[in-house]
DNA sequence: AAGTGGTCTAGACCACCAG
DNA sequence: TGGTGGTCTAGACCACTTT
């Protein structure tokens, strides 16, 4: 007769800085998803583990089950889940990978391998933005811009050199950020949202200030990795992240079908 | 009073090959996105074009709302549709790219470029595995699988060395193909769905072979993209294309927002 | 004000898997 | 056979864009 919708309050379950401000409230059936994500991560629900089923969960989060089946669907679009039509719901076993197509943080690989990230900034400025970078920011020639080139170590080796340039406009205060404390990527993700992600990957011969910052033997190539991220329409970031060919490589597996590799039981 | 579904019988729109037989009748959903699919590829909705409305669709096609909502979201995450609040759903510009995430064919990669795609088959056979190449496609050593080495030209200049093992079990016909008409990679999507898709990236120096092979100068590095592909827990198919890095890179555009650079005027 | 997409409901029928 | 997920319906309220 009335409202169908019962829009509940915010509870402590979703925080998004910008986004949360930029976007509302978020829906049900994505407060659905972040409390699963938060069962699966903080290890609650461990791989394998068989959640509740759509209705148990239509009586607990007191939804329609419409709702609940589109959070699952999309968890498990998503990699997270696997579902097996009459036997029920199972957390994956990779809780998600592909570093090629996603916005993964160095820092944060390095130490999943339980090795130590550090840092080095080798350089850090404002800069007027040339010609050919402008263009690929998508601004207008001598506009500023910041730079960082810094060297990323795994236990002390040198694994990554980030060559970036950031929009001024949008994240004026990115130069005084602590990049030994937080990366440049971890810091831009969790204050800008990302609405567009382009890569182009190149194999490489680098140059000689390259080499003498990777601490790299004659005739190794590298992976060159352009990054360039956009949010409402402006590139926020780009970058060039060089790797070691010998010290490292891109991965990244992708089911297309709920019941990739993860069964009920075993 | 009893059947709310109505099952429609099949339309002309839906040939699946093997996964129609494996996966049954498509549900209604998916019957109105690969109709839009087509509508898009054939060009006659071109890019930029606004299509009928969520509601103009239900009318036409007698279904549901939600349904209709659901193919068109679906379209939209998968980067064939921009969504607009308020203002409607757009075709939009790429139709689909990210040589990455996705299985795509060289030649039509080539082809697409105005370039004309030949290749070059180096060798043909059906052989034991041995024990590495067991493990990377998880059969028993000593089993059978067939092995081609091709070369694939741009303009008669060469740009993909692709060395590829097949499992003979999956895909018993795999050698009597012609695979000048027809590539590994199109042939093999063309008859078995991929459930699962893993990619690795390295930078490499060529050994004397593959220089030979691809016409390379000294000291060209080149990439290196090793791939393997899944279906029912079994692998497929596992291929290591390598590519001269200055003729060839990997690409990929990826939008997570509607309203990724496709607006309704312009 | 009219039209659009975004979300949600409370039901329904079905295919499938387990005990 | 009972529970599970897969899909579908016919309605609803809302925020937003366009006219």
């Amino acid at each position: 007769m009335s409202k169908i919708v019962e829009q509940k309050p915010d509870d402590k379950s979703s925080r998004q800085s910008i986004s949360e401000l930029l976007r509302g409230p978020e829906p049900i059936y994505r407060r659905i998803k972040n409390q699963i994500i938060t069962k699966i991560k903080s290890g609650d629900w461990p791989p394998g583990f068989r959640i509740p089923s759509e209705n148990k969960l239509v009586g607990s989060f007191k939804v329609s089950r419409m709702t609940v089946n589109r959070a699952l669907r999309e968890l498990s679009q998503e990699g997270y889940l696997a579902r097996v039509q009459g036997a029920g719901t199972f957390v994956k076993e990779l809780p998600q990978q592909s570093s090629l197509l996603e916005l993964r943080n160095i820092a944060d690989e390095i130490k999943a391998r339980g090795h130590k990230h550090t840092v080095r900034i080798v350089q850090s400025a404002e800069i007027a933005a040339p010609g050919d970078l402008a263009g690929r920011m998508e601004i207008a020639a001598g506009e500023s811009v910041f730079h960082i080139i810094m060297v990323h170590f795994s236990d002390d080796v040198p694994v990554q050199l980030e060559d970036r340039y950031v929009n001024t406009f949008v994240v004026p205060e990115f130069l005084q950020q602590n990049f030994v404390e937080l990366t440049p990527t971890e810091y831009l993700v969790s204050l800008i949202p990302v609405d567009e992600l382009e890569h182009r990957v190149q194999a490489i011969m680098p140059n000689p200030e390259q080499m003498e910052l990777l601490d790299l033997p004659a005739h190794e190539p590298c992976l060159a990795l352009h990054r360039r991220s956009w949010f409402r329409g402006q590139v926020v970031t780009t970058a060039v992240l060089t790797y070691p060919a010998s010290r490292y490589e891109l991965y990244s597996r992708y089911a297309t079908t709920p019941a990739g590799g993860m069964g009920p039981s075993s």
